[in-house]
DNA sequence: TTTTTAGTACGAAATAATTCGTACAACATT
DNA sequence: AATGTTGTACGAATTATTTCGTACTAAAAA
């Protein structure tokens, strides 16, 4: 259970390749960022060298090609993340955040319905903890 | 309608603080942040000078003391930092931001019902553009 | 008028983040 | 074996961010 630091944007953007793709080359992930945005093949190769040493990844050097993959899951730095954004923004009011989000982005009517679902779950959760 | 850039982590700080408070002399910026953290009184009027310059911040020059006050507004600074981040973090899918922080915070009744009603009232509009 | 106090301006150091050029190494091909 | 190809390593430039020391200026106090 060490304690890692957040990654950066240019981190995180790697990350996410790594946690969709599994296991990649320098080669793999520098392709698939490439379609998004122009970068230097030996940028991110100096980038996945510094998310080793900070303990972001681990790679595999049995074979020539060495192979990285993510050390923290998507799940657990995302709520990092979330945590420090809302901090940050919000002054911790998550509350705050998700009606911003509600009122701004147009969420389909089935995500709304999935949302409510949520909240059902979460208010049950709430009436029993208030019998004790 | 200037386009501004993002104010980095620190010159949030501050802009909250103008915010809050309306327009402020460095002194008391400076009063309000280092009771958060120690900071030094130069580095509260170096940001603000920057941020003078980066057009984030304008000042009344007109008496000794100096009043800064924030030119953008915290709605419109606060969904573009929203936006940013579900890029970045979510790839887009403020949805996916949403159920987590409903998942992880533990919003109190009241605030469920907050944003039930809010959900009831955009499930209305839904509802009325599916007509046409 | 001299001195002290309370402010702003300026420059620059320290740190972090990002990017890439060049050199070197291993493997594949001729 | 010689040559080319495809990797990794290393160093360093660039840019952004954050911080603060020192100098200067205006006002207030003595």
């Amino acid at each position: 259970m060490e304690n890692l630091p957040n990654p950066t944007e240019a981190e995180l953007e790697i990350l996410q390749t790594l946690w969709q793709t599994g296991p990649c080359s320098v080669k793999q992930v520098h392709g698939i960022l490439e379609k998004k945005r122009e970068v230097g093949y030996t940028t991110i190769l100096k980038q996945l060298q510094i998310m080793l040493e900070k303990g972001l990844v681990q790679r595999d050097e049995s074979a020539r090609i060495h192979l990285y993959h993510a050390t923290i899951s998507e799940r657990n730095t995302k709520e990092k993340l979330v945590q420090k954004f809302v901090i940050n923004t919000f002054q911790g009011s998550s509350h705050q955040l998700v009606m911003q989000l509600l009122g701004n982005s147009v969420a389909s009517s089935s995500e709304l319905a999935e949302i409510k679902k949520l909240i059902s779950k979460l208010e049950d959760k709430d009436a029993s903890s208030e019998i004790i």
